[in-house]
DNA sequence: GGCTTGGATGTTAGCGCTAACATCTGGTTT
DNA sequence: AAACCAGATGTTAGCGCTAACATCCAAGCC
């Protein structure tokens, strides 16, 4: 004599659409098997899929990744944190990383930081809360806090741009020794008063270790190493005003070595404009290697990165961790190039 | 003689790290408490608050934010479809999104078409799956199957670029309109043989518009509007090639429209290498308006199109129409501006 | 025939959180 | 003093899926 009708479910909101039961109910077989369809089509037999695959398209099924991901403690999702989207240099990693992982079925999940590390550390915790795959971070510096929860963290960490060892992964290159690199060219060119410009290096660190190596080369060979700093984001115009500004206050240098080709290229073609000759009148020489300082006139001498590479190297590695494979060096330098232009 | 232990529990993967129950226990509280202090953390007693906040900061809880969204049936997430990331115009959009968005606590889920509607429609079912907060999509046209499903879909979309009506919020706007004021700009410079040039117009239909409008502007001025299309994605080498290439085959052309300043800028700074005066000999505009425009010689005439405040817009409609807040108009026109530089 | 075997499929019990409803305070009202 | 109330906190039942274990069944073997 049980009260036949069972006391009124409660209400939840959730959108109801149709859920993997009803697919299993609509094709006769449990869910589970339809969740087998979806994640290893090869463990279930041709007919029994071609039923469910019939009946995901006839209900309208769309699967709720975030159960999935709840359930297998996985997400699927790439945790890439850079420090700008203004900067062409990470919009180039980011495609290479992008283009790499979602061949995979990987979802990046993308933070930017603005250079503020604090936001770095915040960004971090809120993408192990997505029980991300693994995590893509720019540079080898971070908050000691963040530094710390990462190394408690189970999963594949990759440090990219700079070389160097790191918590777990890194591709990148050496800014030291780039920038020791381009000062090298310059004398050998015959430049001896120098100057090294570049914006907002307090928080770019890696151009900071581009001037360091400027500095130590010109040092070891008795000359003086004038740093020249601009607090806004690089920009073609800052590169502009920072050229008239080192030309007038700094009246006979002979070369300047810009901390990237923006800010190179914003040099020349102002001087273009002024009438002021390149490299006759000052050489300069930037860091990058992005493609339209190929284009102007003269051509721009710089250092190439790979960034494109930096981005698919570092995502090969990071889903060869994922899958178990074995990596030989944890470290991998990308290298670099001088690119001798009409500049210098 | 039964088992005195009770089967041992199934293991679960799980890194077990801390959960709520677990801040919950160390605080003495319920979950549902922890979860209000994380949530709205007004409805909770300042004296509990900073109990559980201490325990939070204790056991180093990481909150699960699959769980939380599962739970609510809303994820934070906001699906953005761009068709491409090698174009510098959808990263400024995606920036003046993103900055918004972060600001009220969304995060982005970022998808690249690479122009290919088959592509589109898988992301726009996999972002669903995400219970996604909203969705921001690239132009009005889809895929007839997505188009369906995105109106079937209860959350805002926000289509943008492209000015019209469309399935819910649009800002953009009008392409054909602004193919049609640059080629009135070049008629009233006096030029008549004027050849249309563009890359991936097939996939790229909203560069099409703009030639249309370009064409129709021409043809009612009883002229004719050749096009010349380049298979490859938009960039400066395209730009050079397409530039040496006109002048060649359709020798007499007095200017030369390009579908994006990228291409025109490689036009430009090619000319200059190869000693063709610009605009005396040809003249040349662009569309878009990015920064190196006004810094190369001559200066590029181009139409603006504000790119971030598309994103900034387009974000803060979205959050609008989320927290349920009543909108003017469905369809925003950020218009667009002809700057006139000195290359017509 | 009875036994083994392995591939296909099913059952169960969560994953960690929050919506909805329930209860418990302590102060205010009449 | 009983009734009332609002704000703080608790209990319960899922959200929709998948890991782990269980079962089934046809083929292969002696």
């Amino acid at each position: 004599m049980s009260n036949p009708e069972l006391p009124e479910r409660r209400k939840r909101r959730g959108a109801d659409n149709p859920t993997l039961a009803d697919v299993a109910r609509e094709s006769g077989v449990s869910t589970i098997t339809v969740s087998r369809v979806l994640n290893s089509p090869d463990s279930v037999r041709p007919a029994t899929r071609e039923r469910v695959e019939a009946a995901i398209a006839r209900v309208g099924y769309v699967r709720n990744m975030l159960a999935g991901s709840l359930a297998s403690a996985n997400s699927r999702f790439i945790a890439v944190i850079v420090p700008s989207l203004s900067n062409v240099v990470f919009i180039e990693v980011i495609h290479g990383l992008q283009t790499t992982f979602e061949k995979h079925g990987y979802q990046i999940l993308l933070g930017n930081t603005e250079y503020d590390m604090r936001r770095e550390y915040e960004l971090v915790q809120t993408f192990l809360g997505w029980s991300s795959s693994a995590l893509v971070i720019t540079g080898l510096r971070h908050d000691a806090a963040c530094t710390a929860m990462l190394k408690r963290w189970q999963k594949p960490i990759m440090e990219i741009m700079e070389l160097g060892q790191g918590i777990d992964l890194n591709v990148g290159l050496s800014h030291y020794d780039a920038g020791r690199c381009m000062a090298q060219h310059l004398l050998d060119r015959g430049y001896r008063r120098i100057v090294y410009a570049g914006s907002q290096m307090d928080g770019n660190y890696r151009a900071r270790l581009r001037y360091e190596g400027h500095r130590d080369l010109l040092q070891e060979n008795g000359l003086e190493a004038p740093l020249e700093e601009w607090p806004e984001a690089s920009a073609l115009e800052i590169g502009a005003r920072a050229f008239r500004q080192i030309m007038v206050q700094r009246s006979g240098t002979e070369a300047i070595h810009f901390a990237d080709d923006t800010l190179a290229a914003g040099a020349i073609l102002h001087a273009n404009r002024a009438g002021i000759r390149v490299p006759d009148d000052v050489a300069i020489a930037g860091f990058t290697g992005l493609p339209f300082g190929q284009h102007i006139t003269p051509r721009l001498t710089t250092i190439v990165s790979p960034r494109e590479a930096i981005g698919r190297i570092a995502a090969k590695q990071v889903i060869a961790r994922i899958e178990g494979k074995p990596i030989e060096n944890t470290s991998h330098d990308v290298s670099f190039e001088l690119c001798i232009g009409e500049s210098t």
